[in-house]
RNA sequence: GCGCCCAUAGCUCAAUUGGAUAGAGUGCCGGCCUACGAAGCCGUAGAUUCCCUGUUCGAACCAGGGUGGGCGCACCA
């Protein structure tokens, strides 16, 4: 909240107060401000009026009307706010002054790409763990929404002052690790020309060919050809794959965490008698159950088999109560749609070790259908038929692809149009963005890159200036915002709209113009747009050029 | 059958989490390059927010009931 905002609040707490010395504290607590959709509405609004009309048994409009009354006095010394309105039902409106805009501006100027910067003070530990994806097979397209989305996010969390640790869980033990050994092994027999026969359930990717290619080419093979060999074979060449991919997706990870030591470990049999010493574990039928109901799940879950193997879950118990050990004070996990009814139990599992509810945070991100030809792909896993991450890549290229996985809300199907994607036409939005910001660099060299002015900003006072001025001013709520709600997509809306303000802006007025002082207040405006454009694609991990 | 999610312009989606006249993009139609990048800008048209009922100052949003779609319901991972 910026000190405007802040002085704000507190005029009308004061007023509030001063008006109806028993108003409710609830109400006074949660006083907040808006920024109204329209500008004819201010720049900020709030709506206690309303909420203490019930309260105060009194029509809103008098309450609004006594209370800006008190509220225009609190603000008379403050010169960022230049007049209090109130409105039809019960709003109170503020409006900025000319000088706290171009104060705002110049502060933008100053800070650079620190400008939306958190501080530093209530950054928190947090862990964000994404993809995650076996390693029986090549990223797909819905791993690479995972992907974009996580890395994303990581990137707002640190911008927003936490200590951001990102994890890749891989899941290396195991029947699908059985099934990948088999399938390769088959391929391998098939390639030396010897008699095999496929798993019946086994992986029919076109890559399995290829890894018993690799196999075959390796003439110093060691040790025998067992299932294991080539399961482990199979999962690290197809480990050095998915790392390659992701590294040329523009995503990291620091903490790459294997299932087979976590099990080795005894992690998991420990995380299990804690539980049971809760009184969360029964046998029933020869098996060992997690009663999950007790904190809402639909049913309690098998958490060891009638035939003593632990299922998926216990491994994943284990791993979650040990990410609350390690003092992560906030787990993230991004899952695919297909983990959806997974959430309840594992969530159950945190609570029953006590950790907080509310630390844990699944996002589940939804199904991308791709597009070509305004046709949907269709896709199948099991029969090998799909579309690899590392194709969407090398088609539309990382920043069309990153930027396209987060344009919806990450919980919401998305239809990923490859055409559109790789269209350098107007209509594609990222390219819409990035030109902005390269129009802006041109601009700036034709002016001969005259140094922008931190003074006479005050000349920047037609409407579309101080609009987008005050577009500028929203950017650190806008993430913050971000970081909250765990979404991306408001984040791209948001530069969507100011390139938009900033390609109308151009169409209206020239920037380098004879008028030396204007032309250095509007280099000024738009090298802060730049540097807000700049931030913005870098927290989407998306490049900003300075020419296309 | 039980549980979760969704339904907004022709299409894809928004709507500051209960706020003011429901907004963008795209598509359609029309206009703008002899000054900073036309990968751009401007304009017209397009909505009973799936249907009832309720809650209150106020509902696309909340509750109840329908209708239509998606997903999950393993001692698989």
């Amino acid at each position: 909240m910026s000190k405007i905002e802040k002085n704000i609040i507190d005029a009308i707490q004061k007023s509030v107060r001063g008006v109806f010395p028993d108003c409710p504290e609830e109400i006074l607590a949660s006083v907040y401000l808006e920024i109204p959709k329209e500008k004819r509405f201010g720049d900020f609004s709030t709506n206690v009026a309303m909420r203490l009309a019930r309260e105060m048994k009194k029509p809103p409009m008098d309450i609004a009307a006594s209370v800006a009354g008190k509220a225009k006095e609190a603000l008379a010394s403050d010169d960022a706010v230049s007049d209090i309105k109130i409105e039809k039902p019960g709003f109170i409106n503020f409006y900025l002054s000319n000088k706290a805009v171009i104060e705002a501006l110049s502060k933008i100027l100053r800070e650079g790409s620190r400008f939306g910067r958190s501080s530093l003070e209530k950054g928190k530990k947090v862990q964000i763990e994404f993809v995650s994806a076996n390693p029986t097979g090549p990223l797909t397209v819905a791993h690479g929404r995972q992907a974009a989305v996580g890395d994303s996010l990581a990137r707002i969390l640190e911008f927003c002052g936490h200590r951001v640790t990102r994890e890749y869980y891989i899941n290396d033990e195991g029947v699908q690790m059985d099934i990948l050994g088999r399938s390769v092994r088959a391929r391998y027999l098939e390639a030396m020309g010897e008699k095999s026969e496929f798993p019946e359930n086994g992986y029919k990717g076109s890559y399995i060919h290829d890894i018993a290619q690799a196999v075959k080419g390796e003439a110093k093979q060691k040790g025998p050809l067992t299932d294991e060999f080539f399961a482990e074979y199979a999962s690290k060449r197809i480990m050095r794959m998915i790392k390659q991919d992701l590294k040329d997706f523009g995503v990291a990870f620091d903490v790459w965490y294997s299932q087979k030591k976590l099990s080795g470990s005894g992690k998991i049999k420990k995380a299990l008698s804690v539980l049971k010493a809760g009184g969360f574990l029964y046998e029933k039928a020869g098996a060992t159950w997690f009663r999950s109901t007790e904190f809402g799940d639909d049913k309690d879950r098998v958490v060891i088999k009638k035939d003593g193997v632990f299922t998926y879950l216990a491994p994943d118990i284990a791993y979650h109560k040990e990410k609350f050990e390690k003092g992560y004070e906030r787990v993230i996990n991004i899952w695919g749609p297909d983990h959806h009814g997974y959430v309840c139990r594992l969530r159950a599992a945190c609570q029953a070790f006590g950790f907080a509810k509310d630390a844990l945070s699944i996002l589940i991100a939804q199904l991308v259908t791709l597009y070509r030809d305004k046709k949907p792909i269709k896709m199948s896993t099991r029969e090998g038929e799909f579309i690899t991450l590392r194709q969407v890549i090398d088609e539309v290229g990382r920043d069309a692809g990153r930027f396209f996985f987060m344009m919806r809300r990450t919980d919401s199907h998305l239809d990923f149009d490859l055409e559109l994607a790789k269209a350098r036409t107007m209509d594609n939005p990222v390219y819409y963005i990035q030109y902005a910001h390269a129009r802006i660099s041109s601009i700036i060299s034709f002016s001969g890159n005259a140094a922008p002015a931190l003074k006479g900003l005050h000349v920047l006072d037609k409407p579309e200036e101080v609009n987008i001025i005050k577009t500028l001013m929203q950017y650190p709520k806008i993430v913050q915002g971000s970081a909250h709600n765990l979404e991306p997509y408001l984040l791209l809306a948001y530069l969507q709209d100011l390139a938009r303000l900033f390609h109308s802006y151009y169409d209206s007025y020239r920037v380098v113009t004879d008028d030396s002082a204007v032309t250095k207040a509007r280099i000024a405006l738009i090298k802060a747009i730049k540097t807000v454009l700049s931030s913005g694609l870098t927290l989407l991990g998306v490049s900003a050029p300075e020419k296309m």
